[in-house]
DNA sequence: CAGATGTCAGGCATACTGAGATTG
DNA sequence: CCAATCTCAGTATGCCTGACATCT
């Protein structure tokens, strides 16, 4: 897999689709590119439960900060207000979250997982778990680790710029 | 990684939306995050010219390798043939690009830059870079580097699994 | 009243499928 | 006839906006 630099004027003997010239020089195209392919092995693998890649992103959400308004649930996921409240619909019917009024704000719709919801999540983070491994197939576990932290910064620099509020940088950024 | 609720279940300070905890270990779920805000990015850039997404992805192809059919260009940049053809039409009416059938192969349609594709292609170059120097504004140079060769070794890989050509090794995959 | 929160309807873009036309 | 290439129609999901209701 050697490929880096240098892509040189050589016309390689094009072995079928295997990897363009300086589009991928664009980060851009190749972090839309990997990312769009994340997405379709996750969808796969989501399908076989019946379920969509948000469906999976929400509970996960609610496993790890435990209830959460819908509003504060999109913007920490960076999904539309709009989708999440259809999204948390089918989970209500799935019987996998929970939702209710918080008493002290009646605007406030809280959400959480039920442990119905917690099992599904388990069942599911073994397809997950192999579909993370195939996707980073060709790092060694040094290189992914590497990936991961520089993944987690960008990630960090995005959301911090869309919802807008300038925070001071924290940790989070170094990595 | 998973585990209920943080043992206090107050509220934490809720620093806005800046980052969930272990929904992050999901390398999957973080490519597809970035993907998808480096695609919003590329995508405002655009819009600004009257182009979409994949205007800019197959102008740069094209760029790179020249005359290309429809099926190969769909095939490198992992698209659909419908809506390459309704793509490759948009640009065609644009004066972007040429169509023309091989003689040798009249099935095949093979498509090319114009001169005004090269020169919209080089305008559009100015704003994404601009969107690629954001997008990875919380990078070092050299963290750039490494991000970038991580990224391409991944997109290779992703992209060899995806459509097993006549390539010996990855028969297996594409299930 | 203004502002925050959530719901709903609909538009556009992307991703995918399948039928059909033309050529080899 | 079968296979490859391309075109076209239609569907599903994701992403986004705007209108509205409810609550503070």
């Amino acid at each position: 897999m050697r490929q880096q630099s240098s892509p040189g004027t050589a016309h390689e003997p094009l072995t079928a689709g295997v990897t363009p010239p300086s589009v991928l020089d664009l980060n851009a195209y190749l972090m839309y590119a990997t990312g769009k392919a994340a997405r379709r092995r996750l969808t796969d693998a989501l399908t076989a439960h019946g379920l969509r890649l948000w469906h999976l992103t929400i509970m996960a959400m609610l496993d790890d900060a435990g209830r959460l308004s819908k509003g504060e649930l999109a913007s920490r996921l960076d999904m539309n207000q709009s989708d999440l409240t259809r999204t948390v619909t089918d989970l209500d019917a799935a019987g996998y979250v929970d939702c209710a009024r918080d008493p002290s704000d009646r605007r406030r719709i809280e959400v959480a997982l039920t442990p119905a919801g917690r099992r599904a999540l388990a069942r599911l983070n073994t397809d997950v778990s192999a579909t993370e491994a195939d996707l980073l197939a060709p790092l060694t576990h040094e290189e992914r680790d590497r990936f991961s932290s520089l993944l987690r910064r960008v990630h960090t620099h995005l959301e911090r710029e869309r919802s807008g509020n300038g925070l001071a940088a924290t940790a989070a950024e170094r990595g």
